[in-house]
DNA sequence: TTGTACCTTGTACAAATGTACGATATATTG
DNA sequence: CAATATATCGTACATTTGTACAAGGTACAA
């Protein structure tokens, strides 16, 4: 169980680390040409923040031909456990329901959403 | 309408000023008053944070004796939107559900929760 | 084998962030 | 009025963050 305290993450390399959990792999273009092109952010800015992001434990890399391939190390989950609970802290003094009714009121929700959700919780509630 | 584009707030200004909206208005003092124990912060820094808010144009002071009393300028809901736009965008592509799918298997909301939420939606939708 | 296209590595650097001290001003109390 | 407690103001400063160039290595095509 023992926890490692998890190197807290910026904004940026939280962008970055999502590519790379959704790639499940990648070199440096393929996060770049996941990027919306708005993003106005060069290739050397995003090697910089795998860099980072290795430095810090997140991701790991093996070289494949001249070009490197990042992967993720730690799970997916356990980083939004943390960036969750310290977004609804500082935004909400770590209550999630006004979260949710944000969502809600602002249609970025759908009924069908919370049946599902409703299912969810039926499941592990038991 | 014009909306003002909303200087970006750090993680710590969002925490100082969630508090000075939950307080209405607040003398450095009173915003140190509700910050636990444990965050470690000295009143100074807390200060330095709320000048930096009123920089930004999130509150605004007015004298009272010796101290400064602190309240919002903007309103909740405003930055609300884009902290949560922009942190669903950076960890979830800017879809909602996973994070709403996190906090229910995480049980970080109930049913109840769930229950009261469908009737907000069931009276905005109409 | 030589060019060339693409990569990494080293490094840089301004701005933002988190943190806070010291000096000075000001109510308040005795 | 003199102390005292409490504020603000000016300032500082190490880190982190966001951004990226330049130099040098390497696979591949001709």
């Amino acid at each position: 169980m023992t926890e490692k305290p998890l190197v807290p993450l910026s904004p940026s390399e939280t962008e970055i680390l999502r590519l790379v959990w959704e790639l499940k792999e990648a070199a440096v273009q393929d996060v770049c040409r996941c990027l919306p092109a708005e993003r106005g952010i060069k290739y050397a800015t995003v090697q910089t923040l795998l860099r980072r992001l290795e430095k810090k434990g997140y991701v790991t890399h093996t070289a494949s031909g001249k070009a490197h391939i990042f992967r993720p190390v730690i799970r997916k989950k356990e980083v939004i456990g943390s960036a969750v609970s310290s977004f609804l802290n500082r935004l909400f003094g770590g209550d999630p329901v006004p979260l949710i009714q944000y969502l809600a009121e602002n249609k970025e929700i759908t009924k069908e959403d919370l049946e599902k959700l409703r299912q969810i919780l039926d499941s592990n509630d038991v």
